[in-house]
DNA sequence: ACAATATTGTTATATTATAACATATCATAA
DNA sequence: TTATGATATGTTATAATATAACAATATTGT
């Protein structure tokens, strides 16, 4: 586990910033929203949404895949997670403050680790370069497969 | 439909580019693929792999979803074809002699038509980017999905 | 306390993709 | 040229991902 030096210390982070946020928005973190959100902060590894629907059972026996995927909505379009579109899977966002989010994913394929960047620079030359072909640019997917230092 | 001013031509000159690069690799074009990838050739609009078996139903009857995707996956293997991860589809790839090919495409949201681009510069920048990082990238999906010049 | 809204429960089903094994076709070399 | 191995296709079943639709419950503002 790369990234951050204290996991434990990073998740707690993510979970105190989304309460936070949600509060300052008027919306609610429920804790079935919360619990998701907790989940795929285990780790840096994009999670698909049934093992999360997996793990949300052995707590609650009665969840099923819209108990996830509306979990999963909410968090998306409060910018607290992000969907992994070549992955199919779901990660957290570091910054959900700065919403909408232009940033993209360096993968790798040994560990599954997904590292979130953000480059103002480069998203500008993404959309100066479509700008040029006559092509406005609403949202970027950009999500770069190979192998992280530690791999 | 823009980008190419005669479709047509366009379509044909994919096939037969297809035959020629498959010729010159030892392997086989078979009838099916070829429908497959004429299909795909239809339009610059990226094509669903279900949309593509009910075309295929209407002269095949018997055709299934594994006679898809394995037409799918030789296509992609050759690089005749790009899956798009961001809408689970597949279009043609207009320079199938360069592979591997780090492209992207500028998808509209509003007639569905994606253009494929190659940029060197750009994907030197991103592979120059994730270095900086101490990431090694291998393979680049960048999907920019907006509002084409005629939309 | 009530009505309006938001959230969750529940059942069913749509969409996308692959596994596994049988059969047929093709290429080639004995 | 016909056995043989490799490649391609047929077929059935099922896995993996995601949404629709409607009922029930909880929350919020009045």
């Amino acid at each position: 586990m790369s990234i951050c030096a204290d996991h434990h210390h990073c998740q707690e982070t993510a979970l105190s910033t989304a309460e936070t946020l949600c509060q300052s928005r008027g919306i609610r973190l429920t804790p079935q929203r919360r619990q998701v959100l907790a989940l795929i902060w285990q780790s840096h590894r994009p999670v698909k949404a049934y093992d999360l629907l997996d793990q949300l059972r052995l707590t609650d026996s009665q969840a099923k895949p819209p108990t996830v995927y509306r979990a999963l909505d909410f968090l998306m379009e409060q910018g607290l997670i992000h969907r992994i579109d070549s992955l199919n899977a779901y990660t957290g966002c570091g910054h959900p403050e700065t919403l909408p989010c232009d940033c993209y994913f360096m993968i790798c394929q040994t560990c599954g680790i997904a590292e979130e960047c953000c480059n103002p620079n480069l998203s500008a030359r993404i959309n100066a370069m479509a700008k040029d072909r006559g092509f406005q640019a609403q949202h970027t997917v950009l999500e770069i497969a190979g192998l992280c230092q530690d791999c």
